[in-house]
DNA sequence: TTGAAAGCGGTACCAG
DNA sequence: CTGGTACCGCTTTCAA
């Protein structure tokens, strides 16, 4: 590994002149900075990042958190999240809790990710009350995706406006019986989505003056699979629902298929809409409420960058964006069956 | 940020010894190893990762290069490898090419993530010949998953074998005309999985004497909307083929919605099979054979720690390991339509 | 069993 | 504009 001091001594300068040439500071006379560049080049220097981070205290590493890579959405966040990182230099520390509340605490609670990394993009995760007071104290970069707290910074859509409108086009569609897919115990993760998509489910029905039956508020876990359960379990009952709202597209595509299983026609004998505007959704038709999850991704790097002050010249983000979703009207929302 | 100096000042020992207690390391008395623990924990000391990388020159770190977070094939491995990997202490950076060639050479190139990092897990890549070189010079420990290259460790499936197996399906079926839609050279990161599926398909096609007409050998670039094109290309012939063999389930997904849009019945008037098994396919009722994504995850990181000597007791895993797959038959494969 | 001190590979301050 | 040098925070000889 050629080290800067090998550099030095090809140029015949010292390191410290090396370091400050390569670093494009000023204070190099023009002469030497082309020898000592050539000469980097042609010796295939690069810095050590662990050295680089001991002297300067910054690891240009930022830890991003997520309860499951394998979910379209957190994929996408992420996705979105390292493109403009690593446009400013900076890599991704993947921590993926794949669901146990362990692994949070093993992250989060031993600083596995806090103490590496300069910056913490935590996504689809509520701060605990450690992580809040441990960032309270060493005032480390954070930024929250899809979920709002207190003093953090965060990129999200407005959860309970989703549900709204999602909901305002069944019930204008005429809608009555309208039962929900959410995702609210189920998770041991505290994630504040469901809560509010909850939350915008209840108060449409309630403003419509429409009845919700304890059968209609149906758990989920936000996968296809739990989707397909809950719309088995919804659509056999007696008085089944004429029209299901779904916390997610996945859900979603799972109660279809509950439906197809029935033979229940869509829109006809059940109206279908989710959340997300899912990559697949366009393909089953699926009437949606669409967010822009890469853009969440990106805006939400682009925070911590301004939090790094990586970003001088950018007018500063605010502290809470929010990110406007749209509906999207497929074939999988019409009118109620009529009355028989 | 309490250092191992508090640490030592606390107990009134020198750094050396607060060092080797806290990490186990034998040569300490137990009384004194006991009142360090305490301390360390009462003070809340951790120790500095970027300090022990470079006093060590070892950065607990594993590069995961990846063409694409968002597809669920490498969210999968990425999600296996991160599972073990984290038990063993070491956090994963992700490398997302987001199927940009210029990222490649940025991140591999310039040694972003080899320089970094302990180890480097290359999915679905083909390494170059900068980087074969590379890791000839440094010995930096790899692993491929879903390619093989000479002489580097390598996770895979035999996938030209899972092309047989599938056409070898369709052809007992009684399939004749056979169309494929692959990925050649659509893929600018070189990766083999696409050509030794081709081949496969070829050769079965060949020992059946069955023609390959040139617009019976379609491209794609794995995704959904790459098969669905596909699909309407191969489903408009003048004489369509009777069955479509995918290189994955995204695009036969794809495929399976060209045919529904033409209202061609599956299988009755086309038969439909794909490669991976996919969280999906089971939902589509697609007939696949699977490979089994997280084991190649977990395995190649296995792979990785073996190499890093960090599983000492454990029997070394061959340099190839190549895992088994399997004929999933459902609902999209059926005898070919009679002749009229 | 314990401690002093020399690195690890850079950065940054302070003189010159 | 350039160089000397003191760190950064921990590990690791080498002596005691």
């Amino acid at each position: 590994m050629t080290g800067i001091k090998e550099v030095a001594d090809e140029v015949g300068l010292s390191q410290a002149t090396v370091s400050r040439a390569l670093r494009g500071q000023r204070g190099v006379s023009e002469r030497n900075r082309e020898r000592i560049e050539e000469a980097a080049a042609r010796l295939g220097y690069v810095a050590s990042r662990t050295a680089v981070g001991l002297a300067t205290g910054r690891t240009h590493l930022v830890a991003a958190v997520v309860p499951h890579v394998t979910r379209w959405y957190f994929g996408t966040v992420i996705h979105g999240a390292e493109q403009v990182l690593r446009k400013h230099g900076y890599d991704l520390l993947l921590f993926n809790l794949a669901g146990s509340a362990e692994a949070r605490d093993r992250v989060l609670g031993t600083h596995a990710a806090t103490k590496r990394a300069d910056a913490l993009l935590l996504a689809g995760l509520q701060p605990s009350d450690a992580e809040r007071s441990w960032r309270d104290r060493h005032g480390t970069p954070a930024v929250l995706v899809g979920a709002v707290a207190e003093g953090w910074p965060s990129v999200t859509i407005d959860d309970e406006h989703v549900a709204v409108v999602a909901m305002q086009h069944l019930i204008d569609l005429g809608h009555q019986r309208i039962a929900y897919v959410g995702g609210e115990q189920a998770n041991t993760l505290e994630f504040s989505t469901p809560g509010a998509r909850h939350r915008g489910f209840l108060g449409s029905m309630d403003r419509a003056e429409h009845k919700v039956p304890p059968e209609y508020d149906h758990d989920g876990d936000f996968t296809l699979a739990s989707g397909l359960e809950a719309g088995r379990a919804l659509l056999r009952l007696p008085t089944p629902p004429t029209a299901i709202m779904c916390a997610s597209d996945e859900m979603a595509i799972g109660v279809l298929r509950a439906a197809r299983e029935l033979h229940l026609a869509v829109p006809g004998d059940v109206s279908v809409i989710g959340v997300d505007d899912h990559e697949l959704s366009e393909h089953v038709d699926l009437t949606t409420v669409r967010q822009p999850v890469e853009e969440l991704g990106r805006l939400a790097a682009t925070q911590l960058l301004q939090q790094l002050g990586e970003l001088p010249g950018s007018p500063p983000l605010p502290s809470h964006v929010r990110l406007e979703t749209e509906l999207v009207v497929r074939g999988t929302t019409g009118p109620p069956p009529p009355l028989h």
